[in-house]
DNA sequence: ACAAAAGTGTTGGAACTACACCCATGT
DNA sequence: ACATGGGTGTAGTTCCAACACTTTTGT
């Protein structure tokens, strides 16, 4: 190897990543308990480390499928973290990711596993690490990509209903909207189809579901 | 050191910054030409490695520093590529950032003691490694961000006219914009100063000059 | 019958687009 | 005098925000 680069120090390079989820009342965010010490037991991120022969997106999907059992997901890199002191056994430089996945597609695959836990982002724990900043960092992102890219779907299952869909959008912003003007905006996107049916139980009147057009909703966001 | 850690494989971290410039009529991007082998005398992103003592921020701001001579200009992180390929040396993550500084300041303090040299963004060499996706991101990010925060003044000399202002964003969005609309929104933001003074020697007329009103202007973008 | 959530239209203001003429000055 | 770029106003349109009542149905 070149002397130029034999130099230089080298670093650990962890995948973290941001997992929301919602479950058609809250925001939330898939946590793990550390199984290592030092900060055993600490709540983070589901993260690991880059291997020598995958890309950051590789590895991060690796990660989360080893840990959730989630494929296939929207899952996009949110920022490198690099401070000398960030983890505190060793130099690290961590590349975050942020995860949309919906709760009840969660639900399926696997649960106990790793001490996975769903937490209301309104109480969430004490974070390992940098983990906060980045957690503070992604839910900044989703609302910038949200309000230009129609994200809010990933997050919700295959049938849903529009108010749904607001109660969401609600908590990405920790707003309330109008409900005439959000599902005009939402249905003048012509991304969203009605079926017969009506989600009954929740409400007495129920609610008609919709369908992503998946022809039209490409993933180019 | 913990077992955990000890079996992971480690990466040299680079920092690559793509930087963009104004001339006053084309926007530019600043490169230089790799003085090792492999690949020496290709055009590539001013570069340099991640040292043990800093973070990725400080790193980025310390090679822009060595490399140009510039200081406190605006510098934002990008993205993290890391490609198991992507160097054709060693593995390596590269950590990029994007730079705003114009022409003017640079010029004054270094111009060939690192072979670097401005290149229109329409006539870019052929760059080393994977730079050239770096560039194509970087340029779309900064369309967005131009779209929503005032970052073009950051491109801007301390005292520039409206027109030249204008050519900046046009040069960006590679379109043409109507001037009426352009100098009203530009003036809507109240974030410019008219001066008494007028440019001279560009047209017969001349322009008045602005400054930005820093008082009015944070960089919380 | 009543309570609870779903569904639906209109109006005023703000922001954006398109568009054309006069001004100041160097040559 | 004329050519060049600088500077400005208006009208039409579109988009967004604010707002209230009726419908359905489970209890």
């Amino acid at each position: 190897m070149l002397e130029e680069y034999k130099q230089q120090t080298k670093c650990l390079v962890a995948l973290d990543s941001i997992i929301f989820g919602f479950d058609g009342e809250e925001l939330k965010l898939l946590l793990v308990k550390r199984g290592i010490e030092p900060d055993r037991d600490t709540w983070s991120l589901m993260g690991g480390w880059l291997k020598s022969n995958e890309s950051l997106d590789e590895a991060a999907n690796r990660i989360l499928l080893e840990l959730t059992g989630l494929e296939g997901v929207f899952l996009e890199q949110l920022s490198a973290f690099g401070d000398p002191n960030r983890d505190s056994v060793e130099r690290t430089v961590a590349v975050a990711y942020y995860a949309l996945v919906n709760v009840a597609d969660y639900e399926k695959k696997i649960s106990d596993k790793f001490h996975a836990k769903w937490f209301s982002m309104h109480e969430l724990p004490e974070l390992l690490f940098d983990h906060a900043e980045m957690v503070k960092l992604a839910i900044e992102r989703l609302r910038y990509k949200a309000a230009f890219h129609p994200v809010g779907f990933e997050l919700m299952p295959d049938k849903f209903t529009i108010p749904q869909l607001q109660t969401l959008y609600e908590a990405i912003y920790g707003s309330k909207f109008d409900k005439r003007n959000f599902s005009r905006k939402i249905l003048s996107t012509n991304l969203l189809v009605k079926l017969k049916e009506k989600q009954k139980g929740f409400s007495k009147k129920g609610a008609f579901l919709y369908q992503l057009d998946k022809s039209k909703y490409n993933l180019s966001n």
